[in-house]
RNA sequence: GCGGGUGUGGCGAAAUUGGUAGACGUAUCAGACUUAGGAUCUGACGCCGCGAGGCAUGGGGGUUCGAGUCCCUCCACCCGCACCA
């Protein structure tokens, strides 16, 4: 009897589907458990080796859990809306709803493929209208709520009116550009112009706005959408356009955004990354008088360090300040236009690409310090941006080096206020030194002069104390179809939700979903749909890809509710995500959104948590080996890798599957391609040598593999165990099929402990011998730590070995080889099975108990421990366990060997390290 | 430039956290059994050396009886962010 893997995973697979195996309830006196895959879009690529890897991994922990007696939910579902379906759909000339669902059966035929345990009924979608009203419903909350900063929450916007009815909004402070009014004033407004006051404290709003457009996509993208000033799919160029715009002011949650790392467990670099996007920064806004202007034009800058106020040399204010027509001498005028226009000719990628190139104008304006009066000449450059703090900055090129730049490019005086901290020939942004040349600020140091002048400032009422952000609030329209659409219809100017019973509304289904013309997405052009009888029109942008995922984990706990987006009982019992597995790129996308839709849910009642996710493991990419050819140029003759150079060739990918690790299988390579029907080569050693490039693994670099073809030939188990012993989970790394065989090779040695094929049956119900328990509890204990700090791969090595050394001692013993497999469910779960199985136990492995180990099978008596000499090997002792302190140092020193190196000498120092090693010092 | 991370055999990687470096697997070489082997098993396999032994964890220095692990310094690579005032 061999170990027939297409059969027995074939059959277990069935049986698992066939049983609802892995069906979870929400109603257990187990303690409960939750992973979680980052939900995929389900692309129509296929998948490729990288994929599986962290559903792997969370499948592994999943069964492990379970094993351990845990309530363990292990959704999946598809995170089907979204710009790259809708890309796709076009690319293929179909509706994407089609595409979307083609591509989900090909996803799961290729998932099913491998055995995971997810818990298929609870699976989701998010263009699926039963699960989108939802999306749609909580959007409406968001619309509904403002965030009421003394209390440091989200409430809904009726008690925000009633606080308007009574008081004004003195006490709730000024949001967005709204001033200050009073009870009676806000009586007096009009239902419009209340509306738009209420509108700039909406959690979900809408206003008009500089946006990325990308003309190529027709499309508004969110910040985080835009890379290098071109988008992230595509690398299509994006300008900025104004336009009416949804959006999510997660600004409000800044700092809570910030806080909550604190209590989660991602890696370092991704909270720091977190933290880099928000961005935030402690500081002082400064007012400066202008010279000869009216008191009502005041220049305010935004600084992190006002203990250098008089060092400022010059002020810089951004192109686009308000302040700029105001303030420019007529001298100045023409200077000032031609620089606005060159501005203006930037494009927003020019202006992020050439960072280092100096550019500026002077207005012809000063302003004036505060302290000694001194005259600080104003100028414009598009170095400063805004958007940021005030968009105007205080200058100081002795401690700055971007000012040190400018002054010196524009030959502007330098003052120098930290003595010989500033060597002339570049800034010195040091916070130790002594003050000079500072008025009242002399003699101190820096960072304790930083809170005497704001302090100064203040009491002037010149300055304050002011934090900023870097993070913008985040975009929440798309001017596309393949999204969910608002619910929200607009009556005379004014934004009207509509009411939660007539959700979902549904995405109208059209012929075509193209995008639209002049910023409006596919959706104005279904006039029968936008314009109501009632006269009202509906918005016609659709939601963000990341508005279905901001949620979805908490849908999976509930997901058959049609009364609410989750139960309160199911997300108590459930609450947070305990383990997270995905990948990094989501960092400041997905993984932001989300927190912050929790914290607003959590605000508002609704769950009782207001974090998402406990831990976040980040899988590592896997790249793709890709190999190369040489073509000798306008020929049809390849050349091998060593003798490249002999020649004018150039390198071209080459299919990897036809590679068998550098040397070219010639004959597939000529049937490849027509092109190459005639290929002649240049081969070194009789071979043909590839060129080798590790990259990231896609379709077009012809180095991807397939994981149904390793399926295929070797079996889900070995595909799925040796994914995880190519290494950390959380490390990227090239794929390379070679090592495979050797996880294959330990399961069939694995069933050789069970089976002879010639012998049969050999496991047998014989007493296990000491040895043999030794190796069985080491081995339990192993797979228990590794698999609980997600050490996938050393587990794979501790399951080699077990099974090596089984069978050197010839271990067939069912008491022995049961728990072995249970052991092995989580990693190999078909083999696991079926060998269970044929050992005559009743029931399903995967409900089965994670075995314990005995300890006293893993102490020994005695141990042969090393002995060394000042730290030098020099022969090793065998010593009982349990001896003293006095009892090795005789058994040592009466060694012969250690005789010799001690030379007659006694030690100085004996160190007995327990169950480690002994150390003499002479 | 700033932040995070990594550096160990031909290759992927281990190392109980300061205690015999290279487990486990691949690749390679040799052998056994075989009509055959791309099956299975055994052995060798960091470098130098016939050997005893010596040298080895990116380079250099330090702490320690003892360092891949801790400290200082330099170098290389990867990943984020980047005129953010």
């Amino acid at each position: 009897m061999e170990y027939n893997f297409r059969n027995i995973e074939q059959k277990w697979q069935q049986q698992w589907q066939d049983t609802n195996a892995y069906k979870v309830s929400n109603e257990s006196a187990k303690p409960k458990f939750y992973v979680l895959d980052m939900f995929p879009y389900p692309s129509g690529a296929g998948l490729h080796v990288g994929h599986p890897l962290g559903y792997i991994g969370s499948d592994i922990y999943s069964r492990y859990k379970r094993l351990k007696g845990f309530n363990v939910l292990h959704p999946m579902g598809y995170d089907s809306f979204g710009l790259p379906a809708e890309q796709y759909a076009i690319e293929r000339g179909q509706h994407p709803a089609i595409t979307t669902d083609q591509n989900i059966k090909t996803f799961r035929s290729q998932l099913d493929k491998i055995g995971f345990s997810y818990d298929w009924s609870r699976e989701l979608r998010t263009s699926d209208p039963s699960y989108y009203k939802w999306t749609q419903w909580i959007f409406l909350k968001l619309f509904n709520s403002w965030y009421n900063r003394s209390l440091h929450k989200a409430r809904d916007i009726s008690n925000l009116i009633l606080v308007f009815e009574k008081e004004g909004n003195g006490s709730v402070g000024k949001h967005g550009g709204i001033s200050i009014f009073i009870s009676e004033e806000w009586m007096a407004f009009n239902e419009k112009q209340q509306q738009e006051i209420l509108m700039n404290y909406r959690l979900a709003f809408s206003s008009f706005g500089e946006v990325n457009w990308c003309e190529a996509l027709g499309t508004v993208l969110a910040n985080d959408e835009v890379v290098n000033g071109v988008s992230e799919r595509g690398g299509f160029p994006v300008i900025k356009k104004k336009m009416r715009q949804w959006y999510l002011r997660i600004t409000e949650y800044a700092d809570r955004l910030l806080e909550g790392l604190e209590h989660v467990e991602f890696t370092e670099s991704l909270k720091e990354q977190q933290r880099n996007w928000i961005g935030k920064s402690q500081g002082s806004e400064i007012v400066f008088d202008i010279k000869g202007v009216g008191d009502n034009k005041k220049l305010r800058v935004y600084t992190t360090r006002p203990d250098t106020i008089f060092g400022v040399d010059f002020m810089v204010i951004a192109p686009e300040h308000d302040l700029v027509p105001q303030i420019t001498t007529p001298e100045q005028q023409e200077a000032i236009n031609q620089y606005l226009n060159y501005v203006k000719s930037r494009s927003e990628r020019e202006r992020l690409t050439e960072v280092k190139q100096i550019t500026g104008c002077f207005t012809g304006a000063y302003a004036l310090n505060p302290f000694d009066g001194k005259e600080i000449p104003i100028w414009i450059a598009e170095y400063v941006l805004a958007g940021y703090g005030t968009g105007a900055i205080m200058a100081v090129p002795c401690g700055d080096q971007r000012d040190f730049s400018f002054a010196n490019h524009f030959d502007i005086p330098i003052t120098n206020i930290i003595g010989s901290y500033f060597n002339g020939s570049e800034a010195n942004p040091t916070k130790e030194a002594v003050l000079e040349n500072s008025g009242f600020l002399d003699g101190l140091v820096m960072k304790d002069a930083m809170e005497v002048a704001i302090t100064r400032l203040e009491e002037l009422g010149i300055g304050k104390r002011q934090v900023n952000y870097r993070m913008r609030d985040a975009g929440f329209s798309r001017q596309r179809y393949w999204g969910e659409p608002f619910p929200i219809v607009w009556k005379d100017g004014i934004a009207c939700p509509l009411p939660e019973n007539e959700l979902p509304l549904e995405l109208p289904y059209v012929d075509k979903y193209g995008p639209g013309h002049e910023g409006e997405g596919p959706l104005a052009n279904i006039t029968h749909w936008v314009n109501l009888p009632d006269g009202g029109k509906r918005e016609t942008s659709t939601m963000p890809g990341y508005a279905g995922s901001s949620w979805y984990f908490l849908r999976y706990m509930d997901p058959f509710n049609d009364n609410e987006f989750c139960s309160r009982k199911a997300s108590d019992y459930w609450k947070q995500v305990d383990l997270y597995i995905g990948g990094t790129e989501h960092a400041v996308g997905h993984l932001l959104y989300s927190r912050l839709w929790t914290k607003v849910l959590f605000d508002l009642g609704f769950i009782g948590h207001d974090e998402p996710y406990k831990k976040l493991l980040n899988q590592g990419m896997i790249q793709g080996s890709s190999r190369f050819v040489y073509r000798i140029m306008g020929t049809n003759e390849f050349v091998s890798f060593a003798l490249k150079d002999n020649y004018d060739t150039h390198a071209l990918h080459v299919d990897v599957n036809i590679v068998d690790g550098v040397i070219l299988d010639t004959e597939a390579f000529k049937t490849s391609k027509p092109e190459y029907a005639n290929a002649e080569f240049i081969l070194e050693d009789g071979k043909y040598v590839c060129g080798i490039e590790v990259e990231k693994m896609s379709k077009s670099k012809f180095n991807t593999v397939n994981p149904d073809i390793l399926v295929e030939k070797y079996g889900a188990d070995t595909f799925r165990m040796y994914e995880m012993f190519l290494g950390p989970v959380e490390m990227s790394k090239p794929w390379d099929t070679k090592g495979i065989e050797g996880v294959h090779r330990f399961l069939r040695k694995l069933w050789r402990l069970f089976f002879d094929e010639l012998k049969g049956k050999v496991w047998n119900t014989d007493k296990a011998t000491d040895a043999e328990l030794k190796v069985l509890h080491r081995t339990i204990k192993k797979i228990e730590e590794d698999t609980e700090k997600f050490s996938f791969n050393t587990a794979v090595s501790a399951f080699m070995m077990c099974v090596n050394e089984l069978g050197e001692l010839k271990c067939y013993k069912k008491e022995v080889l049961e728990k072995l497999l249970i052991l092995l469910t989580p990693y190999a779960p078909h083999i696991s099975e079926e060998l269970w199985n044929l050992l005559g136990n009743e029931g399903r492995i995967l409900d089965a108990t994670f075995p314990g180990y005995d300890g006293k099978y893993l102490v020994e008596t005695s141990k042969e421990y090393p002995v060394s000499v000042n730290g030098r090997l020099r022969t090793t002792i065998g010593i009982s366990l349990d001896a003293t302190q006095d009892e090795v140092e005789k058994i040592v020193l009466a060694n012969e060997t250690v005789q010799k190196w001690l030379e007659g000498k006694l030690p100085k120092k004996i160190i007995f390290v327990k169950n480690k090693m002994i150390n003499m010092v002479i």
